[in-house]
DNA sequence: TAAGTATGTTAAG
DNA sequence: TTAACCTACTTAC
């Protein structure tokens, strides 16, 4: 599930359960083994999340980078924590809880320096209070490249990625093909402003969920639907499928290597 | 049991 | 543009 809300999410949750803690750092699998032995009976002081990565900030300004990826995951239990099966990069245990990470394309131990590295190559995050829509407009507004693209450029826009792109696209019936430029400055505020709405919406509840209340399958009439991923949504894997609005079959194509959804109904604009 | 797919990014060619 | 990486789940046989 690791679109920018999930990071949010998760940097909350980590400082909930481990702030201010000792924690035991470990690394079951060997991968992360170096970088745990350093941190290991440390206070877990911050966390931060800036668009899909993950940073935990314990003493003496060391912080573990987590970039979760396609794959990665975590998993939070009570203690004890059971055997666990699979392979864990990061094992933390507090004083009630622990956390297992899987599957992240990074976990490293970075400093300040490393971090605002990481922070400067990144577009505004529309999960940050610090995050300046302006700057993605820049960007967009002297683009040729498709919108779709810019979206989950997270140099432009950082923690949006493939099923928000293509539900805000849907909420307000533009066409994913349309060139960054020939964007109004009205459109970008409606999309930022909506990227805003649905993202914090995404922490709360730690899923997706896009479709308005009045296209909702008992609101049209229609029977209830049963989203594999989870939340509700427009177009995002739903190719084929009639639009829950106009009827019309929603598209699939490949866009840079990603599969983008759009219903062509819609989404003339 | 195997194959296919995935909410992502980076590096090589 | 392509391949590589990492794990878990669903679907096909």
């Amino acid at each position: 599930m690791p679109e920018g809300h999930t990071i949010h999410r998760l940097a909350a949750d980590h400082l909930g359960l481990f702030g201010g803690q000792q924690l035991a750092v470990t690394s079951p699998q060997g991968r992360f083994a170096a970088g745990a032995a350093v941190v290991d009976g440390q206070v877990l002081e911050r966390a931060d999340a800036h668009g899909k990565h993950l940073f935990l900030g314990f003493a003496d300004r060391r912080w573990v980078h987590v970039h979760l990826g396609l794959y990665g995951k975590v998993a939070f239990g009570r203690l004890p924590a059971p055997s666990s099966r699979g392979a864990v990069r990061m094992l933390l245990t507090g004083r009630t809880h622990y956390a297992e990470l899987r599957g992240p394309t990074a976990c490293e131990l970075v400093t300040d320096a490393d971090k605002a590295v990481i922070a400067a190559r990144l577009g505004p995050d529309p999960l940050r209070a610090d995050a300046d829509p302006e700057r993605a407009w820049q960007m967009i507004s002297r683009s040729r490249a498709p919108v779709a693209a810019l979206l989950t450029d997270q140099a432009v826009v950082a923690g949006v990625g493939n099923v928000y792109r293509a539900e805000v696209l849907f909420r307000h019936g533009i066409d994913p093909a349309r060139a960054g430029r020939s964007l109004t400055r009205a459109e970008w505020e409606v999309i930022w402003a909506d990227l805003v709405t649905l993202m914090r919406q995404g922490v709360d509840d730690n899923r997706i969920d896009t479709v308005r209340p009045e296209h909702t399958p008992e609101a049209m009439g229609r029977p209830a639907r049963q989203d594999a991923h989870g939340g509700e949504v427009y177009v995002y894997r739903r190719a084929g499928q009639p639009c829950l609005v106009c009827g019309t079959a929603v598209r699939t194509e490949p866009l840079r290597a990603r599969n983008l959804f759009w219903c062509p109904g819609c989404q003339s604009r």
